[in-house]
DNA sequence: AGTATATGGTTCAAGTTTGAACTATTGCAA
DNA sequence: TTGCAATAGTTCAAACTTGAACCATATACT
């Protein structure tokens, strides 16, 4: 399936820009939202994906393989995300095995307030490195990279 | 500077499809990768750059620089990776506060087994999942958002 | 020279992630 | 309907990262 020489220039180059792209975007979005906030990117994104979920709720599984987080770092984010009341844990009526996260209304409230100055950063950090006409094209040309473990197990 | 108006469906879709793309890019090099070899890639990266510098050396700095790793993250990986002596620190000679991250020879061996697997990975879980065509202006597009910190101070 | 400030690096504690082991429930199959 | 495998989640220890505080050397200012 995969060849097995090596890189071409404009494959290399591809290859560290998108690493050392994702390791900027990510400190700097990360860094500058948790001085404002009291929460940080990945707290963040948790409560983004439960706001926009039926019911303001998902399950445990649900929501770690969304977020691609393995099974125990979600276990311990909504414990701190509980703590905090932000979110809340409802035992499953139909699988007695499942939980449901549910974003309290403080969690929506903090993300509400938090929401325009992530705006901000997203606009800073990236969309004003990119060319505007690019990002159709550019979302295109990425969507198989993120899509390709739709159907792996979350695993461990 | 930055537009506060909210993301147009592209913009979401690009934000959304980076986010995963990374994430899923570097959770599948890094767990590949880790099964073949007795390192992950963050070590991976650290004795690339090295092998790739005048006299298979760089200071500190420089390498929590083009790794875009804090000071203290830098120090304590070149910790591990001396323990295993993959890398040897050396006292600068012409800046008394300065050390130097030196490749070991056994580092530099641990690098030539470990190059082919890698790049399978990179082959596997990025490159096949991207149009050869769209290889250059993906580069290029994406260049201007790695480049945004080249002189931010890497602080911290 | 003599003091202030900046730079290079390390240390330490607190917080986070990883991965394996574990419990409980469900579903399938004999 | 017992029995076995799969699924949902949690727990625990070890590994790793963060951020602030720290030491030492270098640079700049007077």
């Amino acid at each position: 399936m995969s060849r097995t020489d090596w890189l071409s220039t404009d494959e290399m180059r591809l290859w560290r820009t998108f690493l050392k792209a994702s390791a900027a975007v990510m400190t700097n979005v990360d860094a500058s939202f948790k001085k404002a906030h009291d929460i940080g990117v990945d707290d963040y994104e948790v409560l983004v994906h439960l706001s926009e979920a039926e019911g303001h709720r998902l399950r445990m599984s649900e929501l770690s393989a969304v977020l691609l987080h393995s099974r125990s770092r979600l276990t311990q984010r909504v414990d701190r995300l509980e703590k905090r009341s932000y979110v809340e844990r409802q035992k499953c009526a139909d699988d007695g095995r499942g939980t449901w996260a549910v974003l309290t209304d403080s969690g929506s409230a903090a993300l509400k307030k938090a929401a325009p100055d992530h705006l901000v950063d997203v606009r800073t950090f990236f969309f004003d490195h990119i060319d505007t006409d690019d990002v159709p094209a550019l979302a295109d040309a990425l969507e198989g990279v993120a899509d390709q473990l739709e159907n792996k197990s979350n695993d461990t």
